[in-house]
DNA sequence: CGTCTATTTGAATGTACTCAAAAGCGGTGG
DNA sequence: CCACCGCTTTTGAGTACATTCAAATAGACG
């Protein structure tokens, strides 16, 4: 249960037997049937989580009803309605599984604990943090520069592993293109 | 010169005379005049910048020669390539000042030392790039979910300081759309 | 096996784009 | 202080491309 997230720590800081130990303590689990919600809009967002087994996704319904997914999640990523977590406003987001799920989710109140008690964890989740800005500046970069052949391109070589357990309806939405449209770049994309 | 910076860093940590000046002896001043270039692509990026005062854009320009703006920066934000400035890659990103401007620098080096002596540091920097990170999601966000109309409105009211200080042919690059459609947009805003 | 959802295909529509040119504006130097 | 130059913004016309709506096909799941 703990194997997968003490070492995507290791990577960052080095932990003793009982930080360890003080670290997996103040996890919860969670586990999630396909479709079932995590978080759901206008709820307050006690934890972030981090995908132990699963695949999820995070996305924003506008008032017209239309659904705009912002995030997916794998094993080993982090996932929450990242802005409610932080600064303590209602969700926005509905985070739901898209698979049957395993989840460890960790309050703000333990994080904040934590982060007195042993402040190497401020480093970790500031490098963590990091990486998921230095990402998003790419997705960002990628709307601005790529057409939506070239989005859905770039998205299947840097998330193979995502592409391969999500529906083409799930890829065009977060591409922010139309299925329809979806389908005639992959017709067209497999000729050539 | 410090007063500003200094004020940032009290919302969020307390620091004590030593630990300001401590501070503040690592940080190098920097001013440029009107295009000029803080950082151009194929660079290494040893700084982040704050700026004191004055208007930056960090853009990348494609294989087309075509500019894509991907932030600006006033008074009180940071600016850098970011991805370069942490992984030590070869910027991809140009950096030029949009008005003559003065910015305080920190390196890498000094950054990681600093952690190490007052870890209150990396909670700082902790809190200011979560706060960016959601800050991207909300325009990741407005790509999935408005049109150009509304990415223009959104953007006027989230950041008035900066939209009256940039010309609309910026704005527009900014927003993902062409400076023609953002003429006729504002034409079409301007009567409703 | 049947039902529900996902994907594909087609045709019509609309929105934003490109290209071209004119008008407006600001800054510089004479 | 004015005239000129360059850059920004506007306007127009034609085009390309993604979208919408509708329907058929394929595929997944109980």
């Amino acid at each position: 249960m703990y194997k997968n997230i003490l070492y995507q720590i290791s990577k960052y800081i080095a932990l003793t037997s009982p930080e360890k130990e003080e670290f997996t303590g103040i996890l919860q689990g969670y586990s999630l049937k396909k479709k079932e919600f995590l978080i759901e809009a206008g709820q307050l967002v006690k934890n972030q989580y981090y995908v132990v087994k699963g695949c999820l996704n995070a996305y924003y319904l506008d008032e017209l009803g239309n659904k705009h997914i912002l995030q997916f999640a794998i094993e080993d990523w982090w996932i929450s309605d990242f802005q409610a977590f932080f600064d303590g406003s209602p969700a926005q987001l509905f985070v739901e599984a898209i698979e049957d799920s395993v989840l460890l989710g960790i309050s703000n109140d333990a994080l904040e604990t934590l982060f007195f008690r042993i402040p190497k964890f401020e480093r970790f989740f500031r490098i963590i943090t990091t990486k998921a800005f230095v990402s998003l500046r790419v997705r960002v970069l990628s709307f601005l520069q790529n057409s939506g052949t070239e989005r859905y391109i770039e998205f299947c070589t840097t998330y193979p592993k995502i592409e391969e357990r999500i529906t083409n309806y799930q890829i065009a939405n977060y591409l922010g293109i139309q299925p329809e449209s979806l389908s005639r770049i992959r017709k067209e994309v497999a000729n050539s």
